[in-house]
DNA sequence: CCAAACAAATGAACTAAATTCATTTGTGAA
DNA sequence: TTCACAAATGAATTTAGTTCATTTGTTTGG
């Protein structure tokens, strides 16, 4: 049981349970039936198993439209997913930004999908990866706001200090989905919208 | 001393010292030359501390543009400036991107600037947070990833699983700027190249 | 000028959580 | 059967944030 497959998911099992605030080293053990101790004979840290998680989650990724359908339609499925995992678990965001790809296999293998779908919609190789980046930041900083209070933007009794900024928010429909959903399609589609006319000036440029 | 400015300036100052790892209470009242207790009868919690610190950097965002160049203009140099901030801070992102507003003055300041600029350039009322919040998801993501390791898409003797994807990261250009730079750029320019053309289709649909 | 009141400081103590360590247990191979 | 080694154990350590009873000091009203 004490394997990494194991592990993973008795951390989620308990992160499901819960949340992060309840994922702690003793709470994993009890999970596993183990001692604290007995866990680091298996894993190295905390940050490993977090690692580990982020891994296991980035495999739920939708990839399925590289390859099959236009790049800019498989990249808007993709984002979309992204961002819903990983508003389920904002926590690990600080976390995978900074952490190298090594010994994570399901996100390698999520990034070769995204790559070659961009190579075959034509994007040039040297773009491929600020490519993936610009679009990857943008979803993890949307996923970061799902867990924003809906009133996060309420300016309280100092309306007058920022009167068109009230208004604004004032004025914001909120549609059937969510705040932070309506941004999310904003932003995206402004940004694949950019990323085809970006790739449409490279291609001219390039002849 | 042990005022709000007091215990920001300190908390900044032990940040530039020894980064975030080094703020804790203990080193903040060192700095204070007082004991981590007398600190609590003036901050509610570190957290607290946290946000005085955010609304402090918060000031220091360049919103000069707004009013004075045309939007995307003035949201382009808006978001390299809030980026650059973000990116000395990064422990801050997932703490700001889940805090309400009240209380942070300098915050408010900022988002009514851009309010302004935004509805200055004709953007319509109940689009202008869905616009803020799109493109600081995306700022805030790009600084994130700041931080990050140059070498995080190394994917070292892995190369087998993700040719394309290897084969991108070896020609990702390194021009003068660093990667993560580049990657930002490329982002910004499509989102608000997107963005124009979306205000553009709000005002053709308008009439 | 005194004393009551109250804000602020103090140091010890408490809590939670990650991690380490010396020691024991158990199991597979020679 | 025993040796070796991996794994488990529980106690102890460390680091931080936070609380609390007590003391100090200052301000203000009589």
């Amino acid at each position: 049981m004490l394997s990494r497959e194991g592990i993973t998911a008795a951390a989620l099992a308990v992160i499901a349970r819960s949340g992060y605030d309840g994922l702690t080293m003793a709470a994993l053990a009890r999970e596993l039936k183990t001692a604290p101790s007995a866990l680091y004979n298996h894993v190295a840290s905390k940050d490993e198993v977090l690692n580990w998680v982020q891994d296991d989650v980035n495999e739920t990724i939708d990839v399925a439209g590289f390859g099959r359908d236009p790049w800019d339609l498989a990249l808007m499925r993709w984002a979309h997913s992204y961002r819903d995992a990983f508003a389920q678990h904002s926590p690990l965001i600080p976390v995978i930004a900074v952490l190298p790809i090594t010994g994570a296999p399901h996100t390698l293998a999520m990034y070769e999908r995204v790559a070659e779908g961009l190579r075959g919609g034509g994007w040039p190789e040297d773009m491929v990866i600020d490519t993936i980046v610009a679009v990857e930041s943008f979803v993890l900083g949307s996923a970061m706001d799902v867990s924003a209070p809906e009133w996060i933007f309420n300016v309280g009794d100092r309306r007058d200090l920022a009167p068109t900024f009230a208004d604004a928010v004032s004025a914001r429909r909120g549609s059937g989905r969510s705040a932070a959903d309506d941004a999310f399609a904003l932003g995206l589609n402004a940004i694949v919208a950019g990323l085809r006319a970006t790739l449409a000036a490279a291609q001219a440029a390039r002849h």
